[in-house]
DNA sequence: CCGACACCGTACACTTATGTCTTGAACAAT
DNA sequence: ATTGTTCAAGACATAAGTGTACGGTGTCGG
């Protein structure tokens, strides 16, 4: 879990001894699990003691009650998947590293997690307070990619449309929960390029992107990843 | 509850009688009203039979369980929603008609119910066999989009292409809960309908269109629907 | 007018959850 | 050795939910 070190952070890193004895991380981490498996509704202390190995004496020694865990729960959330939308957008000099940057958040969960995403929005159903901040978060989110647009010469209404476009597909994307294999994702690449940049993306950049992409294993799951051409090899980091 | 027909359906219709006295068909709408406010989880029995004014005893005559219940539940939105799409994706003889009933049924709950759509997702989480139907609804609403397309000229890549573009961008706009104004919809509309064609929608479809839902106070909540003007009234009904 | 049916209330047994309090074990420091 | 700190177990009270069994009451057709 690459979540870790922030969710540490978030738990404020009292002095950790990896060890039988759990930390206050350790709780948050098995409950921001179960809330992406199952929904907040199954994040029940009883539950989550269980899957621990031990009773749920232990959680409230680390936690006030439930709603100080969920409060916890949310913070998480609030400071990985939108800062990960920011600094993509801002990963570069051109809009092709931007663009390609935000791709590679988005075929990576642990800058971008959807499910986590999309777990925290559902949560939200009914409670207007935590849909206030998810408001927020999708407004910082897209402001993020109106600016990226706009530095790179697109006039304010067009920078508007494209970034709205650019964050509903992939939102509607991952509200369908398709699962396509990387092989696929990455060959839709260029296709999506074009339509949010109205450019074609170099041979070259679209190189340099699959080598990065392909040397990150563990994006690929079950997959197994192609080998390098040596020509793309030779491209990788053009495009940072 | 433009529902009730279809409730009603899926509830075997045994004589309705209007009365103190409730049907299957109660217990369902309300059940679906608590999954689209709240969540599967607050679908459970005892609150509903608080809502309604009656005692779990009355659940139990007219359902098995509470698994039959969730049954019922998700069998209505396998007709609704769906059904809804693949109707406006052959409206008309004129890709034109097609994307415009689209955009209808889009504004219109009563047709397609995102927030429906969106808890029932939520509710799969975790649950394969929930998992399989949406994944097959989504591969049924997306073929008649491209279906829709071909049958309009555009081959097949593009036709994909664009289905994917079409649907997911809407679904990723229902998935943010983004709340505009009907006039600000409205008024997006030429926009979203050159990206998804790439040619202009005629001032005269567009004016006809407006009128159309215009002339359903009904969709614009809290708004006050702006006045018909003369030349678009004569022109209501020139797209079907 | 009288069953029969349709619908609902009530009571019971069971399960799963929350949160509090007290006790206890391991370990480090003194 | 003793003590304090940190974590976890166990027992308890309370709440909310499920499903079943059974009994009561309107409202029909015959």
């Amino acid at each position: 879990m690459t979540n870790r070190r922030l969710i540490e952070q978030v738990s404020m890193p009292e002095d950790d001894a990896r060890a039988p004895r759990l930390t206050r991380a350790d709780w948050l981490e098995k409950a921001l699990q179960v809330l992406v498996e199952s929904g907040v509704d199954a994040v029940r202390i009883t539950r989550l003691a269980d899957g621990l190995g031990v009773t749920r004496g232990s959680f409230y020694w680390h936690f006030q009650d439930r709603a100080a865990l969920l409060d916890a729960m949310l913070e998480v959330w609030n400071r990985k998947n939108t800062d990960a939308i920011q600094r993509a957008a801002m990963a570069g000099p051109t809009l092709e590293a931007c663009i390609l940057a935000l791709f590679e958040i988005w075929l990576d969960p642990g800058q971008f997690d959807p499910r986590l995403d999309f777990a925290v929005r559902d949560w939200a159903r009914g409670m207007p307070a935590i849909q206030d901040t998810i408001r927020a978060a999708d407004q910082t989110r897209l402001a993020a990619l109106v600016d990226m647009y706009t530095r790179h010469g697109f006039d304010a209404g067009q920078a508007e449309i494209r970034a709205r476009n650019f964050y509903f597909i992939q939102m509607g994307y991952y509200a369908l929960d398709v699962r396509e294999p990387m092989s696929v994702r990455l060959s839709l690449l260029p296709i999506y390029y074009q339509t949010y940049t109205d450019r074609p993306l170099t041979p070259e950049a679209e190189a340099a992107f699959r080598a990065r992409v392909i040397a990150r294993p563990e994006l690929w799951g079950d997959e197994v990843p192609p080998p390098v051409a040596p020509s793309a090899r030779r491209a990788i980091g053009t495009s940072r």
